[in-house]
DNA sequence: TTGAAAGTTTAGTGTAGTCTAATGTTGACG
DNA sequence: CGTCAACATTAGACTACACTAAACTTTCAA
């Protein structure tokens, strides 16, 4: 009976969703997701990532190119993109709502992104009013599946001199997160490259307005995703 | 993004914490629960609930009795109650954090039991000042596995003149629910029996202190649990 | 140009949980 | 006190999703 009705709004598996999820992150420049970058980003064997891309192709998901990799149908894109946007709203309530950490928030998400309702996304999302952006400074798709494409530098990347607002912060790592967060290193906040060592050395920087200088080294450095911004002859706008 | 598929420790299956919670209100009175009771209240055919009562003896959470049929041990009781925690303080929060209705709490929760950590559960606890009921009037167990055992009667059983508060409804049925809050019938509110027909017919009560009466069939009435009040002569304490 | 390393898929196995059909047990009542 | 209907269990099949071991394909360097 209705299965049409059915079939157009098919059930995915919390293991589906995730997958998705981790394609749409993997091929996200257009590119294919390869099988072995599947399976390390989810924790599974490879051979199990095979698998699933026989049930996602099947269910017309994904399209598969043996040996190749996978890339994500407009439907697959549709359904990675719903689940996207709940993660990051459930991790911004945890975080404005309910006290939590951000450096905690990734974890609780992962599991609640497959037992909300959308009706429950949605008020959750009123009640932010209607957020752009999670904890993180990623952007939060909307509900008709529009996500924000940014360029964006990272800051191992950028010479010195410039003037950045430091927009994404690209780790779900607690202690990198809390690490950052005590540095002051949270999205929104303006510095300037003062300084990098050869031979992938470190990058001082220092905090706008106040001058405060921060030592980061390559590694923390190629996860903290920055703007240009203009420099302004004498001062800084205010905020 | 990671650990979430596979996790090596025994955590309880969403289906599991399921059966053991229906376990629990099904042998509340120290009884036994029937398979095809179990089956009836979980939607799932008879032999399903003989499968999982052979995996949930040989993990010690019930004890079976073949053909007789099951009760919690210590172990089942505790993650019973921890279940039924989690679920009553979900539905409270959504009610009162996000204007969910009483109707549709219980279908939301149902899937977010299974999904939140403990800290989540305690967050939102000190959230709603560790509350005692939720919005259905149930008691709500303490995060150490205790849970209040109130004497309560069914307003079908109770006799003309009696003074009653409104404590618990039964049912989880949302055009139900809906109904009892239109008629004003919540948990609290404080009324009088004044009216029952023969032969199973309605009851009709007179809500306090307004005096509006009310009738109701007697499956409503069932659903209907009240704690007696001692009638004051004149007049009622304010509120 | 070839051969081995790196990466991918196939083959086979296991667990959890569901189902239907068949069989076994219990207890009420005629 | 025996029969049978209601209830419970066993038997066997199926789906989803994981795993390991083995086979296959691609790539890259000698
Ligand atoms: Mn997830
Ligand atoms: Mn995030
Ligand atoms: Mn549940
Ligand atoms: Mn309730």
């Amino acid at each position: 009976m209705h299965a049409t009705l059915r079939d157009a709004n098919p059930e995915l598996t919390p293991s589906v969703e995730d997958y998705l999820k981790v394609i749409y992150h993997l091929s996200n420049q257009g590119g294919f997701a390869a099988t072995s970058d599947i399976a390390a980003m989810l924790d599974v064997a490879p051979p199990s990532v095979s698998g699933m891309v026989k049930r996602l192709s099947e269910t017309g998901l994904i399209e598969h190119v043996p040996y190749r990799g996978v890339q994500l149908t407009a439907q697959g894109r549709r359904a990675a993109l719903r689940m996207i946007r709940r993660h990051r709203l459930l991790e911004l309530y945890l975080t404005q709502q309910l006290g939590y950490d951000w450096g905690s928030v990734h974890a609780e998400a992962e599991r609640l992104e497959h037992a909300v309702s959308d009706e429950l996304i949605d008020r959750m999302a009123r009640a932010l009013g209607d957020p752009q952006y999670d904890p993180h400074g990623d952007p939060i798709p909307t509900a008709a599946g529009e996500i924000e494409e940014a360029e964006l530098v990272s800051l191992a990347d950028v010479s010195v001199g410039t003037k950045l607002e430091l927009r994404q912060v690209g780790t779900q790592d607690p202690a990198r997160l809390r690490y950052f967060a005590e540095q002051g290193l949270t999205p929104g906040v303006l510095l300037t490259i003062t300084d990098r060592q050869p031979f992938n050395g470190p990058t001082t920087i220092g905090l706008v307005p106040s001058g405060d200088p921060r030592v980061v080294g390559r590694e923390l450095a190629l996860l903290l995703w920055c703007r240009e911004v203009p420099i302004t002859d004498h001062g800084y706008a205010s905020r």
